[in-house]
DNA sequence: AAAATAGTGTCTCTAAGACAATATGCG
DNA sequence: CGCATATTGTCTTAGAGACACTATTTT
């Protein structure tokens, strides 16, 4: 049992935010070899001096491809396998982070000439993915729908204040169909996560609608029943 | 970046039974060095040469160290870090499997002296583990716990053919709580999963209740809400 | 028929879906 | 005021919890 193991572990981030009521996820394209100037997951290999943990080499990968903070990382599955990378056997533990708004200043920097929030659609990004990137994104974006369905996620995607409008917004461009208003609403007073704010803002010609913060930022509430959508 | 990593990657499947209306899960006393005497869980090195990927080095892990057979194993969470292994950096991918009766024939073989089923009760195992295996065992009962909650897996845990009384029995005995025989009822009529046997059992001095086959024992039923037990 | 467990009926309750009805701020 | 959106009311429906009632064997 003393065959030196030369399992290349990774971690891969898979960021995502909403913009243009669209989501999107970062990408980076990388400039070395294997897949050469192929867009990819902005992660990379554990560094064992560098990490204390999986998580902390996530939210490395984070801080360094990108310089986004998050508030919400959560860890969405392991794929390991002797054909997912042409160097050989190697593992990669897949994310989900959820940010708020796409900073401007993404550095380009660690292995990435190049950084882009890419538009997720019905099925995936449109451009192609190096290794088994678009598998783990699938994974990701799976994971991500089923928790916004019974849980208060969506919300940590929001700057604040926010309305209850942005809030209904950020469901459906998630699950990419409509929710109810009514039902929504419900949910989140149940929850008891939201707090009024008594600023207003503008916003034309019309009834001003109500600026609601997260109580906690890092609280996420479940719901034992999942949101169906229209019958 | 051409450090040679020396990441250890494992597998480690908490194996859940039930007899003697207990839950239990599958240790092994390790041999060797560190924790040697200690119970672990059956889990170990991935194998590059004999492995194709992770779930098949769980299968293999499986295998050789007990000889059950299982019809569902699923990736719980991968735990990676400097500390949870004296010998250096290491990752552990978690899964659990569920197999349906105690095998006799337990193999103590490939680094276990002694297997053993053993009782998980309100707070995990009453013995001490090797590693982090506690925490990696109470991931997969949380894990377990929910699952049976709100799918149909618990039957898989089942030897066929069951009665209903059984499949109450499971559930209340995973989920460690009294369960609505009634409500149970039409979450399996609903889920359209079992199929009636038309054998009886003839069990005493009473009416025998209907005997039960799963249609396919790969098929999990979700359900939109959880069980929520008791107000 | 009595015993004893198996299986069903049915009432209540929670929370979601649907969508109508009001409310409110601004021009 | 009236527009346009915000917010609330409320009816319906699905499915869980509670628990009583009926059914079916065997002795």
């Amino acid at each position: 049992m003393n065959n030196a193991h030369q399992i290349q572990t990774s971690v891969d981030p898979v960021i995502f935010t909403v913009f243009d009521m669209k989501l999107h996820i970062l990408l980076v394209k990388r400039n070395i070899e294997p897949y050469k100037d192929c867009w990819a997951l902005p992660g990379g290999l554990v560094d064992e001096k560098l990490d204390q943990d999986l998580h902390s080499a996530a939210l490395r990968k984070l801080k360094e491809k990108t310089n986004v903070t998050t508030h919400y990382l959560e860890q969405v599955e392991t794929l390991g396998s002797a054909s997912r990378d042409p160097r050989g056997w190697s593992v990669t533990v897949v994310y989900f982070a959820l940010v708020t708004v796409p900073e401007e200043n993404l550095s380009a920097a660690h292995g990435a000439s190049e950084v882009r929030w890419e538009e997720v659609g019905k099925n995936g990004v449109a451009v192609p993915l190096a290794f088994d990137h678009e598998k783990l994104v699938k994974a990701a974006v799976e994971r991500l729908r089923a928790k916004v369905s019974y849980t208060t996620v969506a919300a940590g995607l929001l700057a604040e204040p926010f309305t209850f409008l942005d809030l209904q917004n950020i469901h459906e461009i998630i699950l990419n169909r409509k929710v109810e208003k009514k039902s929504l609403m419900r949910r989140y007073e149940s929850s008891e996560l939201l707090t009024e704010v008594n600023e207003t803002r503008k916003e034309g010609r019309m009834r001003p609608a109500k600026l609601y913060r997260l109580k906690d930022r890092e609280t996420v509430h479940y719901f034992v029943r999942t949101m169906e959508g229209p019958r």
